[in-house]
DNA sequence: GTGACGATAATCT
DNA sequence: GATTATCGTCACA
């Protein structure tokens, strides 16, 4: 891949975070590398953070690192956890409230093998073989393999360091599950993780 | 296939 | 000082 696919515009992320995590199943995240290469994968699966009222989200509290979900729609809230993950989010709201939906899992579509090289041997079966399931399963998986790190927190998700495009979503009512989140303390009964049920790309 | 556990440091109280 | 929106590895089945 040579160019980027036009991007979702900001107003995709302005209305409640469970729209927006529902709606970006099906959807592309790309990233172009300081190299110029470009890597993505369609989005499987996502979580959706709501404000002050949701127990389970980081801007449950405000604060310095909160401080961003509750700004402008349309960002990217990176974050750093459990001393050695990054996480990637889309923050996304209506008007005058705070939310950010988590990316949780990729089907990679671009640049397998730089992939691979960046996640290490958990994603190499036999040398020279890919698991390609393994490239991008998990939230801190996703960033290894498209090399995203605090760097790029706050950086809006329309331009071409960090991307989502419309990609062949959205997805058909059928094939989407709806179920509680994981790794989340607080707030674990809502109902707030989107899946495309079927697919073989998903997190644990 | 499943389940327990340690790694490791920013962030919050 | 405690917690953490996770992952890889190891034991075991």
């Amino acid at each position: 891949m040579k160019r980027l696919p036009a991007a979702l515009p900001r107003s995709f992320y302005r209305r409640p975070v469970a729209e927006t995590a529902r709606d970006l199943l099906g959807r592309d995240l790309w990233r172009m590398l300081p190299s110029g290469v470009i890597c993505g994968g369609r989005i499987v699966e996502c979580e959706a953070y709501g404000g002050p009222d949701d127990p389970g989200s980081h801007a449950f509290s405000r604060t310095p690192r909160s401080e961003i979900m509750y700004g402008p729609p349309g960002m990217a809230y990176v974050y750093f956890t459990y001393g050695m993950h990054y996480c990637a989010n889309a923050v996304s709201h209506a008007e005058g409230t705070a939310g950010a939906v988590l990316i949780r899992a990729l089907e990679p579509l671009e640049d397998l093998d730089g992939m691979a090289s960046r996640r290490g041997k958990a994603a190499i079966d036999t040398p020279g073989s890919i698991r390609s399931r393994a490239l991008c399963s998990g939230p801190a998986k996703i960033t290894q393999a498209l090399a995203i790190d605090v760097g790029l927190n706050g950086i809006p998700l329309t331009g071409t360091e960090l991307r989502i495009s419309p990609g062949t979503g959205p997805v058909s009512d059928p094939e989407v599950k709806i179920t509680t989140r994981i790794g989340v303390t607080s707030g674990a009964d809502r109902r707030a993780r989107y899946i495309v049920a079927d697919s073989d790309f998903l997190s644990r």
